[in-house]
RNA sequence: GUGCCUAUAGUUUAGUGGUAAAACUCCAGUUUGUGGCACUGGCGUCGAGGGUUCAAUUCCCUCUAGGCACCCCA
């Protein structure tokens, strides 16, 4: 393309931006921002009712972090990662996922070194670089879960399920099922692999063009290929389960067990593959059954034991899963969830004239450093006008100072709900409103 | 990153090759110190840029954003 049209074309693009967020970045308005709070709060007061403890990393780590960890080839790394150069040449990304850096603060802080294991959890955005949909960003807010450390036990994969799956029960998300896979260790998942291939190398021409790279880069994957030509392939194709080692296998009935054990129902799915290097043994994905855009993954997670070592450390036994704020988010309002109410204020401050509107602001203060909540609206000044907001906003008892009761030191108490009201002193308004709020 | 669809007030939607309409919301007012109702008025460079045309919100192109599918995932 010729300089000058580059040039134009940039130039173009850029008069395009305007007033508004980048693809795939949104605002959280007031509206929902109650949605926002609710489902982040439950998060946080969850995880710390189990006894995680926070941990927050930074957004951006040294990109080589997510090559080494993530996995290199994965899609994630490779097509959806934001990356920069700083001013003194260091390659940095905005995080795609918190594992590999809570992995990292993990060997930076000795946390090794504190008790085993380390129950850990996240609460911020991450950043994908991919084509938006309706619940899908490139800024998005994740909930982040993970146990480091200690044995390698499947109670510890569980623990993470029992997690998620109560999350998802208390913020009244409905038709959700858990998938559960084991993908398999160092010594049974190569040998998996390659039976894997032999068995797709028959109809090599027959697959989607997709396929054809997938048996070759990431043969796990042929068995996520949504194409039709390829269906019967995946149905007659050897099952994971069935070429597990003995000690995968037992890992895996273990976590199945303690779900048993505390009633959680499951689906075994053998096609359930995930799309980070870093999984061994248990992966797991919750899903909401649906039609269309209702449908999809709500949160998942697995085991990772050998990502410490690929990051240069020591081997460390880990399991961890995620969810993300918005995900939630849509799904709730797409199943009509009742949207969260903020509870309107109670008293509302009202002056009439100059002389009262220079008194309020000491007056509201005084009842602020009582511990009680005033709204107003102050940039108003006729009386009518207040009124009607204080209406609108749902209060209760309107509290009016005008040039008389600023003589007497005095106010009106009004209460809105059945329009009585009284005058009362100053310096007994504290006790008088109290006395109302009480009295409800 | 690829393909398809969409874009008109804050919101939901009309509409037209001759610079726009309704409902709700919002703001102000219907006199002098009292809200809900009613009435009157106000708020739009018809997503951005360019082209065709005497004239473009309307037709064409590009960009941007949103949605859907793929890819992948939360």
């Amino acid at each position: 393309m010729p300089k000058n049209k580059k040039n134009k074309e940039k130039k173009r693009k850029e008069e395009s931006h305007g007033l508004q967020t980048p693809k795939g970045m949104h605002d959280v308005l007031p509206a929902d921002y109650l949605w926002w709070e609710k489902i982040s709060k439950a998060a946080k007061d969850l995880a710390e009712f189990y006894c995680f403890n926070r941990l927050d990393t930074p957004v951006m780590e040294f990109l080589k972090l997510y090559e080494k960890g993530t996995g290199a080839d994965t899609d994630i790394v490779q097509k959806e990662m934001y990356i920069l150069k700083t001013k003194s040449g260091d390659t940095l990304a905005l995080r795609p996922e918190f594992t590999p850096g809570i992995m990292r603060a993990y060997v930076q802080h000795s946390l090794s070194r504190l008790g085993q294991p380390q129950k850990l959890y996240s609460i911020g955005p991450v950043f994908r670089h991919d084509n938006p949909q309706a619940g899908r960003l490139r800024q998005f807010t994740q909930i982040n879960m993970e146990v480091i450390g200690g044995q390698n036990d499947p109670i510890y994969d569980a623990q993470v399920i029992i997690y998620f799956n109560r999350l998802i029960d208390e913020l009244k998300i409905k038709n959700v099922v858990l998938r559960m896979n084991s993908i398999g260790c160092k010594v049974c998942r190569p040998l998996y692999k390659r039976q894997l291939q032999n068995y797709y190398k028959n109809f090599e021409k027959k697959l989607c063009s997709d396929c054809v790279r997938r048996l070759k880069t990431n043969p796990l994957r042929l068995l996520d290929c949504k194409k039709e030509e390829c269906q019967e392939f995946k149905a007659k194709a050897p099952s994971i389960l069935d070429k597990l080692c003995a000690s995968c296998t037992s890992h895996l009935k273990g976590v199945l067990e303690y779900l048993d054990e505390m009633g959680i129902a499951y689906q075994l799915d053998n096609l359930l593959v995930r799309g980070l290097d870093y999984y061994s043994r248990t992966v797991f994905e919750f899903f909401t059954e649906g039609n269309g855009s209702e449908a999809g993954a709500i949160a998942g997670g697995g085991r990772y034991d050998y990502l410490m070592e690929s990051l240069g450390g020591r081997v460390t036994p880990a399991t961890g899963g995620a969810c993300s704020i918005e995900r939630l988010m849509y799904v709730m309002k797409s199943q009509e969830v009742k949207p969260p109410q903020k509870l309107p204020k109670k008293v509302f401050f009202i002056h009439v004239g100059e002389m009262a509107k220079k008194k309020s602001l000491r007056i509201i203060e005084t009842l602020r450093s009582a511990g009680i909540s005033v709204a107003e609206s102050l940039g108003r000044d006729s009386l009518k006008a207040q009124l009607k907001t204080a209406d609108k906003e749902g209060i209760d008892l309107a509290l009016i100072l005008g040039q008389r009761e600023l003589f007497e030191e005095s106010i009106i108490v009004r209460d809105l709900r059945n329009s009585l009201q009284e005058t009362v002193t100053l310096s007994k308004l504290v006790e008088e409103i109290r006395k109302r709020l009480r009295a409800q």
